[in-house]
DNA sequence: GCATTTTTATGTTATTCGACACAAAATTAC
DNA sequence: GTAATTTTGTGTCGAATAACATAAAAATGC
C-alpha cells in the first residue's frame, strides 16, 4: 500500500494538460494545493449528493462515473483512464454531484481543489477555454449516448460499450485482450441491460466467435463483426 | 412577414444575459454583428452536420433541437423558449452539429457570430464563466436525461415530459393549460417512444383523469397524479 | 482449508413496447 | 369546395427484454 509519493515534477507533467496553459506563477499556486491520493479497488472518489470541492485527475488505475437509476439500476456514465480529470462539472454547475465515482482497480488520482482552478481561470482565458471545450465535447458524447442507450438493441449496445472499453483502455500486447476486466454487472451497467442479458449476450458473442471469453477476460476475435452490431444492432 | 425590426436597444436587453457581462466596447463590437432572422414553422435554425459559424438567442417562439437516431426515429434533445441561446456546443468542441434545430412555431432568432464570442472570452472572465456554468448545467440534465429515457416506463417517460413543458413553457391564464402545443410525434420524440404509444398514453391519462386533451392541447387535471407517475412509472 | 458470499451461467415466464394495419379526423393544397 | 395529405386514434400481433428461479463456479473471509 505503501506507494512512492510522486514529485512536483511528476504531478507537473501528469497534468500538463493544464500546467502547460499556466504561467509560472499559477502552476506555482495551483501545485502548492495537490494531494495524492491512492485508492483501492472499490473506493469512492465522491458520492451522489457531495458537495463538490475538489476536482481529480487520474494518474494511474481505472475510474467508473455512475449514476443510480429510478429503477434501482445503475448506469455507467463514463469510464475513466490516465490521464483524465473529473468531478468538476457539479462545482461549475453550482451544483452538488449528481453521480458516484468509484476505482474499478487500485488507482492514484490527484486531488485538485477547485477554487484554486476557479481563481486561475478569473485571469487565464487559457484555461477557461480548456474547461469550455472539455464540457462541450462531453455535452456531444451524452446526447450520442442517450439516442444510442435508448435506441440500439442488446445486441448493438453491449458491441458498443465493447468498442468503447477497447478505445478507451486499449488491448494488451497480443493486440485481441480488453485491458479492462469488469464485471459483468458493470458491463451491463455501461450497455444499459440485465446482468442476465450482459452475461446471454455475451456468451452469443463468443458462441459466434466474435470474442473470446475467460472469465472477465475478453479476447475481440472478429472486429468488423463488432463494428456491424453496434452499427447495425 | 414583414416583422419590425429589433432595436440595437432591445437586441441588447435581449441579450442582457450575455450583454451585461460585456465592457461597452465589447458590447459595441458584439451588437455591431447581431442579426435578426425570422423564421417560419418548420423552419431550420441549423442541420445536423453543419459547420457551427453562429451561435442564436431564441427572441419569441419556440425551437427544438433533436437528433436523428439510428432506428430512423428523432430524439428531441432540447426545446428552447425565449430567451436561450443554442448552437455553441459545437463550436466549442471544435465539432460540426450532431443535432438539428427546427422552429416549433413562427419564431425571432437573433444570429449571433462564434469567432465574436470567441474574441470577447479570450479577455472576459465572465464570459467564459458564463459558457462554462451553461455548458455544465447542460451536461448535468443530459446524464439526468439519459438514465430517465433508459429506466423509465413509457407512462413515467411521457409524464415526465408533459411536467417538462410545463415547466419550461408553462401555462396558460386558466392554469391548467400547456402553453406549447406539440404534434404527438413530437411528444413521442422527447419521450423516446413509438407516436402510436404516445397517443395510446395520452388517452389512456384523459381517461384516468389525470389531463384532458383537446386535439394538441392539454389540461393538467391532476398534477399530483402526473408527478407521481413520473417518480414511481 | 472450509464456509460464506459473490459472480456467472442458463432456463422459464411475464411484460413492455414496437410493428403493422386500418379508419377517422383534421389539415393543407389547389 | 373538393381532393390529397397528414395527423390522430384503435386494435392485433410479435419481438425484445426484464424478472425470476436456480445452480454452478469463483472469490473472499476467517
Amino acid at each position: 500500500m505503501a506507494k512512492k509519493e510522486l514529485s512536483l515534477e511528476l504531478i507537473e507533467e501528469k497534468l500538463s494538460m493544464i500546467t502547460e496553459l499556466l504561467t509560472p506563477e499559477e502552476k506555482q499556486k495551483l501545485l502548492m494545493h495537490i494531494k495524492i491520493q491512492n485508492l483501492r479497488k472499490n473506493d469512492f472518489v465522491y458520492r451522489d449528493g457531495d458537495q463538490p470541492r475538489d476536482m481529480w485527475c487520474v494518474v494511474s488505475g481505472k475510474i467508473k462515473v455512475l449514476k443510480e437509476g429510478v429503477s434501482g439500476r445503475s448506469q455507467l456514465i463514463r469510464v475513466l483512464k490516465p490521464i483524465t480529470i473529473t468531478g468538476h462539472r457539479a462545482f461549475f454547475a453550482n451544483d452538488v454531484h449528481h453521480t458516484s465515482a468509484a476505482a474499478l482497480e487500485p488507482s492514484v488520482i490527484l486531488r485538485i481543489p477547485l477554487n484554486i482552478i476557479a481563481e486561475i481561470i478569473q485571469q487565464n482565458a487559457k484555461l477557461a477555454w480548456f474547461f469550455i471545450k472539455d464540457l462541450a465535447v462531453r455535452l456531444g458524447s451524452a446526447n450520442e449516448r442517450t439516442v444510442n442507450l435508448t435506441q440500439k438493441h442488446v445486441r448493438g449496445r453491449l458491441a458498443e460499450a465493447i468498442l468503447f472499453l477497447r478505445d478507451t483502455y486499449g488491448l494488451e500486447e497480443d493486440g485481441c485482450t480488453l485491458s479492462i476486466y469488469l464485471s459483468r454487472e458493470d458491463m451491463a451497467n455501461m450497455s444499459n441491460m440485465t446482468t442476465s442479458n450482459a452475461i446471454r449476450t455475451l456468451s452469443a458473442f463468443a458462441q459466434e466467435k466474435i470474442i473470446a471469453i475467460d472469465g472477465r477476460k475478453i479476447k475481440l476475435i472478429d472486429m468488423v463483426a463488432l463494428e456491424k452490431i453496434n452499427k447495425f444492432g
